[in-house]
DNA sequence: GCTTTGTTAGAAACTGGTTACTCAGCCCGG
DNA sequence: CCGGGCTGAGTAACCAGTTTCTAACAAAGC
């Protein structure tokens, strides 16, 4: 038995000829060449796999007749370069992952769209992992989704900051969405949610609104205690203002259960967690009777593709999602040049009046001493 | 000049200490220790790479003490092991890859979202990447995808039959979404929109209609072709049908653009594309003056998740998007393990009745004749 | 004519894991 | 007391590429 032997010789010789070894893993199904190797490639060109190797990536340093004797040989077996094996003597990947808490968001969708096409442009792919299940296990999610990548961006509201600080380095390179690590030089992307809450409340208070009702999202999501806390500055900075806060929800259904409640608060504008709140709560209001903008005006926030198309359309603060994708992908491919990131960036969400916010009601202004 | 030399040696030694060799390629930023290789935890451990691969596989057959000795070597290196480097030697990556046409399409989000969510059950991630820009290079596109991964699903509409076929063996193992490979074995999901139309059809008939309008979405769009050909061959099926067509679109835009030649088709039903062109519809309808249902009924398709919540809520039909991705991990993964995917399957659209449709305008049923 | 320079292309080391095979050591029965 | 079976761990081949170093050869210069 010879020493050198190859671990596969034990195999039956099923080949039809002597020719190429079949591939470890065969499919079942069509009968499947043995998937050219650049060693096969090498040996049908009569060549070394290093002539084949600057061939197949354009190497000046070939003969013209060599390298189209190989490029033959190459098409002539079907060749295609392992990328895994590529990969692996390149220390490159050329791959990317995003971690987003729910792909059923449009915010992340957005996100997801604009990061694809921004890498696909410098060739590189997007690996997509979604959080929602477990968020126990985000940041083991982060480690295991960097490590079959080359960076990471990460959208992950839940995870402590203590922890995600743990990690941090293990991840990078690394772009944080929505949220930052304060001291550490983690780029992060994030939405001015209280730039956006002041435009709102600017709004309403210039239509002569005074009695607010904010209806809250989840009270774990990140962006619901920002766009709160936000609502209460403004409105405590306003002596004549009244905020009430109802737990609600982010769902459409969360915003229409909210309709009495809204009613019975007794106040003229409503401003919703985000659109699909906003939206039903519209809904719901328009069951009772309630016309909006006429009795009662409604702010949304996120500005959805639908939030121009509800009755009324909804007014909101937009943000750019798309954007957020493609500048995270910039940082990022900063960041794996080796370079740095580039500023952190702030986007500031922009107003988008529509038809769902309108004066307040004649006989209602005073309802708190107006004037 | 040693010939056992390291490639690496010319590089200035600017490791502080004589300790590891740093990695090839080095971020700038933290320090970054040297990125631990299973040779090195070997040499920590005081044990061959053979002993710490099987450890960290949990392989039954090391003696507790070591296994104890070497998870601690690992831990004190931070060591991960290389997933390139695993996926070459297992010639498996743990990755598929999705392909779609739009990811803004709701169809596919949730596509890709049930593919996630059931791909992850075994371990395995999803790359991601839209063939929206370049309709010509889609079918490089796929194959390139198809190398970074272990298997591929794909959503090609627009790859010509011929084109596909030729490259169908280069991608498998390989699930196709909406549409087949006559006489191939390649497993395909699709929706049976004939069935979806001929439901909406009777719902119209049963109200009354006999006069259909049908929003055509893209020519390019194979569903739209399929529910085209389903609207006309329900159509002629019933001698008193009469069928008017319009170029309309895919967008809200694009419906709401043909409200105007709507009325002129004379039509007491709206059959749309899809839901968003059928929510454009109703909303330019409505800023003419028609009711819905009570002067027109509209239908859509797709039951995208705000066609609940329009005014009125949409009746369209409705396709299981997740289970669809679902159910192309399920063939994906059966192909992944060589075993046969399973019978394709022709999902059926059900109808959702909601309040856009109606019975006909009284004084208007007889205007083709009717009874 | 002989050295110098410049191209090419090959040999071999390298990426970081996995695993078939081998063998040392131990326990046990004959 | 010796051979056989079992266990645990190491050796080395292997996955499929890339790249450094080296050497052969040709052309150019002196």
């Amino acid at each position: 038995m010879s020493l050198t032997g190859d671990r596969r010789a034990a195999q039956p010789a099923d080949e039809p000829t002597g020719g190429p070894r079949s591939g470890r893993r065969r499919r079942s199904g069509r009968p499947e060449q043995p998937a050219a190797t650049i060693g096969r490639v090498a040996e049908a060109a009569g060549v070394s796999r290093a002539t084949v190797s600057r061939v197949m990536n354009g190497s000046p340093t070939v003969a013209a007749e060599l390298a189209a004797r190989v490029r033959a040989a190459a098409e002539a077996l079907n060749y295609e370069p392992s990328l895994v094996a590529r990969s692996l003597a390149l220390g490159r990947t050329s791959t990317v992952s995003l971690i987003v808490p729910d792909l059923s968001n449009p915010m992340f969708q957005d996100v997801l769209r604009g990061l694809s096409h921004a890498a696909a442009g410098q060739g590189y792919r997007l690996l997509v992992a979604e959080s929602n299940e477990n968020v126990a296990e985000e940041a083991i999610l982060a480690v295991e989704a960097r490590r079959r990548s080359d960076g990471l961006v990460l959208a992950s509201p839940r995870v402590p900051e203590a922890e995600l600080r743990a990690i941090s380095d293990r991840l990078a390179p690394l772009v944080l969405l929505n949220r930052d690590l304060p001291g550490s030089s983690v780029p992060s992307l994030s939405v001015d949610y209280a730039a956006g809450i002041a435009a709102i409340v600017a709004h309403l208070r210039s239509l002569g609104h005074r009695r607010i009702v904010y209806l809250a999202g989840p009270a774990a999501s990140t962006s619901n205690r920002e766009r709160q806390a936000a609502l209460r500055a403004n409105c405590a900075a306003e002596p004549v203002c009244v905020l009430t806060e109802l737990a609600c929800g982010a769902t459409f259904d969360d915003g229409h259960a909210a309709a009495k409640a809204i009613l019975r608060s007794g106040a003229t504008a409503v401003v919703a967690f985000n659109d699909m709140v906003a939206f039903g709560a519209l809904s719901g209001l328009h069951e009772l009777g309630i016309g909006v903008p006429r009795d009662l005006s409604v702010a949304g926030f996120d500005d959805i593709p639908f939030a121009r198309y509800t009755t009324p359309p909804l007014t909101t603060a937009s943000i750019p999602r798309n954007e957020l994708g493609r500048q995270a992908w910039d940082r990022l491919w900063a960041l794996l040049g080796g370079g740095p990131a580039g500023h952190d960036v702030h986007f500031q969400p922009r107003l988008l009046v529509r038809d769902s916010t309108g004066p307040v009601p004649a006989g209602r202004a005073e309802a708190v001493g107006e004037r």
